[in-house]
DNA sequence: TACTAGTCGTCAT
DNA sequence: CGACTAGTA
């Protein structure tokens, strides 16, 4: 998905360039997009199972096609999933499996590329050669989408490189697409020049660009349908492009695309049904202000305060429900550990087993960190390796059980739950699995959870999406 | 005219 | 993931 068209929508506001225009300049790099296409080498062997790492190569020479023009890449890796996007996540996978039993049946070559899934594993193994280069890396805590744009907005990067859309709806400046891996040319789209971007007949498309810049652009890429949410049916770019034009709001946009929903299935008149009409479109309207949300301040990784961070400044302060919904919190050694050492898995928190059998002999770990920001950030702390108590507590995927004493309840890992009763975790670290137990603490461990600001309980996301379309599909 | 659903290519020999 | 296209309202 991403935001489907939009690259041809305002193609007319990018230009052609070499890349070695960012000679002398860091550059963001969507590791996976890579990753998934070197697997295109060794689709068969993986769908197998076969050991591989093939499917290295073609980072790896990118990465040597980057430098040769003195561009100096920055890999940023995706992290966990962010709850909104689990309806996305779930068709792909969906797909990619049925894609592999078609495998597995007719052994077609088509079947097993369809099949390919770039894993966390093989992220560590890119890993370990960057580290072995030189070549530096951020893992994005979440989307490695907004963490490019962090780096980009704040200059670490000069640009972004990507095959993904979503970079424009979160404003990145500057996004390069299609870098050709022979020629080095590629798509530059920067995007102040969008207010320049015209339709086939000429006339421009974002007048004031002003309002479309700061929040109109991305509210037309919501509407239009995005990863976190799809669009009323029948509803694309064009369609968005005009609600918003018209109208110069989301509230307002939404309102009228609804009525002209309605009117097209000419309902409108019935009387019964309009209360709940008015009602989807308020909720659609909150499900859209998530989604801006997202866009505007998902959890990012900041190198220089090695800290994770809102990609923008947030104005006010959110309920703890929208908070957790832009990507939850975690501890602050975790964090490190994930994004800037590189040695955990995103989904489980847990050490990379190839990471954790060299940590068992103690080797020095000074080398594990990319070299880009040894300058801005102190040194790993090899204490923190060892697997602690987990950070989150996520309450949909809790399996309340009976407190024993034989478990060893680690430190730290309480997470507020009901007036008298916390979650006290059993020492895994996963912020989407675990297992916790309801334990009454005392006054004293209380203040102390309390206090520890990254321990906290999330409500269960919503599945967003689903429920919303067929409401939509049943008028 | 615009949206949709389907197909194809991404690597690399 | 995007690009491209034939089919549809």
């Amino acid at each position: 998905m991403g935001i489907d068209g939009l690259l041809t929508f305002v193609r007319s506001a990018s230009s052609e360039v070499h890349i070695s225009k960012f000679a002398g300049q860091r550059v963001a790099i969507d590791a996976s997009s890579w990753l998934h296409r070197g697997a295109f080498s060794c689709a068969r062997e993986l769908a197998l199972g076969q050991e591989t790492d093939r499917y290295l190569r073609f980072p790896l020479r990118m990465i040597a096609m980057l430098r040769s023009h003195c561009v100096e890449p920055v890999l940023v890796f995706d992290g966990a999933k962010l709850p909104m996007k689990v309806r996305t996540d779930r068709l792909r996978s969906a797909a990619r499996s049925a894609a592999l039993q078609r495998a597995h049946r007719e052994q077609r070559d088509k079947d097993f590329t369809d099949s390919i899934t770039v894993t966390p594993a093989m992220a560590d193994r890119l890993l370990r050669k960057l580290r072995e280069s030189d070549t530096a890396f951020v893992v994005a805590p979440y989307e490695a989408d907004a963490q490019m744009v962090f780096l980009v907005e704040h200059g670490h990067c000069a640009a972004a490189i990507t095959e993904d859309s979503d970079l424009l709806a979160f404003r990145c400046p500057r996004t390069i697409y299609k870098l050709s891996p022979e020629t080095g040319y590629c798509r530059l789209h920067s995007f102040d020049d969008l207010c320049h971007a015209t339709d086939s007949s000429g006339s421009l498309l974002f007048d004031d660009w002003q309002s479309w810049k700061t929040g109109l652009f991305t509210d037309m890429c919501i509407l239009s349908g995005c990863d976190y949410l799809p669009s009323i049916p029948g509803v694309g770019l064009k369609t968005a492009h005009a609600a918003l034009s018209t109208h110069r709001s989301m509230q307002r946009a939404i309102s009228a695309l609804h009525d002209k929903f309605i009117w097209s299935k000419a309902q409108s008149a019935d009387p019964a049904g309009r209360a709940e009409l008015l009602q989807l479109t308020s909720e659609h309207l909150e499900l859209c202000t998530m989604c801006q949300q997202i866009f505007k301040y998902a959890t990012v990784w900041d190198p220089v305060s090695a800290a994770l961070v809102p990609l923008h400044q947030l104005g006010t302060s959110l309920d703890i429900r929208d908070r957790d919904r832009l990507g939850p919190l975690m501890a602050p050694s975790d964090a490190k550990l994930l994004c800037e050492d590189g040695v955990l898995d995103p989904t489980s928190l847990q050490l990379y087993p190839t990471v954790e059998q060299s940590t068992a002999s103690m080797p020095k770990r000074e080398d594990v960190r990319s070299r880009f920001f040894d300058a801005v950030c102190p040194r790993v702390n090899t204490a923190a390796c060892e697997p602690s108590s987990i950070s989150i507590v996520q309450q949909n995927v809790v399996r309340r059980e009976t407190a024993e004493s034989a478990l060893p309840l680690n430190e730290g890992a309480v997470a507020p739950c009901e007036t008298d009763t916390f979650l006290y975790s059993a020492g895994v670290r996963s912020p989407m699995h675990f297992k916790a137990f309801h334990v009454p603490l005392s006054d004293e461990a209380k203040t102390a959870a309390f206090e520890s600001a990254h321990l906290f309980a999330i409500d269960s996301p919503p599945c967003l999406g689903d429920a919303f379309l067929q409401r939509f599909r049943g008028i």
